[in-house]
DNA sequence: AACTTATTTAATCAAATGATTAAAAATAAG
DNA sequence: CTTATTTTTAATCATTTGATTAAATAAGTT
């Protein structure tokens, strides 16, 4: 039993190991994941990620509500702000979209397809309660939007637009990669650009 | 031993097992699928699997390359017609591929992360040569172009956006249908609208 | 130091899983 | 009908895999 009642942060290895299940997880996916990968990966006994978390699946939920979290929360100061115009918006959400998915390129697959796996176990987690969503600035000035450009569709279509044309190149881009025989830095410059040039076309979807 | 020379066709079970087959892979991927489902579902016996195919993996490897083979061979017919402007191959493509994933919504996600497992296995398999690339009326409309209206940044930008747009969504499909609370047969009508509406926002693009 | 608690390891377990085998059932051939 | 061949099944094997246990080591307290 532990000695103090609080929980104790043994940070150094558990968090070692938590770290090392999440790049395994991530590149791998749960289900071809080895309790050893992690444990190999960690450098530590494979018990102790049962010590420390108490399965294989707790240790993964952990993991992934920390993930769905990074690609939903961080969002939120952008879209909530009301001091700043759509536009602006867009375009922030699209420049933090890509500095992350940079430092993470396996997430978009490992997200879309632990979800496509379990949709209602993952998601119910991700809370993000559907009155709040009215609230927000992003929303109100979506609405003000479609109403005064009375778009001739729906105004989704846009929202899609810019997840699409942000996040599915880092999904498919080894497929990508492979094709067109680009190295990783080509990939990134690539992306680089499109910080710049996917507000571009939005702005002009909005015409 | 067979009595004929020739292998027999006992297209009724083992077809049936393939289709069983590629139903679980396709949805719940290499990794997470078990012999044992395969069987369930094609309602056969276990030992058939390896009896028709000689193990799960070389069962697998015959399903994904017709997977890779419906993704890039279908579209060789509209890429290489010398007869259609560029506009039109994209705009018939856009329509080819949103036809087909409405069918297999789950393709995208299956076939993005098992490239990305095993990039080198999957991909080599796919030929798909790199010389006879050029020669496809696709490349050479799209090179006039280029030099035409001196785009201000990399092409391939474009074709990025016509795959994102179009894959995309179905990929993101669980996930928003949660958010939006939208039914299958409504996201369906949305992609229907997207046949007319990207085709449209890419002629921007080139404009 | 003596004692308690926390961390880590090696060994092992039980269930899951891909594969095989031997026999039964179905089908075809003579 | 009898025999041979192909198809299908039930039972079983060997490995992998998530998890547990008991013991060893480290760290902290008094």
């Amino acid at each position: 039993m532990k000695k103090t009642e609080d929980i104790e942060k043994n940070a150094s290895t558990e968090e070692k190991i938590k770290e090392a299940a999440r790049r395994v997880f991530t590149q791998k996916g749960y289900a071809a994941t080895r309790t050893r990968d992690i444990a190999a990966e960690s450098g530590y006994n494979l018990a102790l990620i049962n010590y420390y978390f108490r399965s294989k699946e707790k240790l993964f939920e952990m993991i992934m509500l920390e993930h769905l979290q990074l690609f939903v929360h961080s969002v939120m100061g952008i879209v909530s702000d009301p001091a700043t115009s759509l536009e602006t918006k867009i375009e922030l959400l699209i420049s933090h979209y890509i500095d992350m998915l940079k430092g993470n390129p396996d997430l978009p697959i490992f997200v879309l397809s632990e979800v496509n796996a379990n949709p209602a176990k993952l998601l119910s987690r991700l809370g993000f309660s559907k009155m709040k969503h009215e609230k927000l600035a992003f929303v109100q000035q979506w609405k003000e939007l479609s109403a005064k450009k009375k778009l001739k569709y729906n105004p989704l279509h846009i929202l899609l637009n810019v997840l699409s044309m942000t996040i599915f190149p880092f999904a498919a881009s080894p497929l990508l990669r492979d094709r067109t025989g680009m190295s990783v830095a080509e990939f990134n410059a690539l992306m680089e650009e499109r910080k710049k040039l996917i507000p571009m076309w939005i702005h002009d979807m909005l015409k």
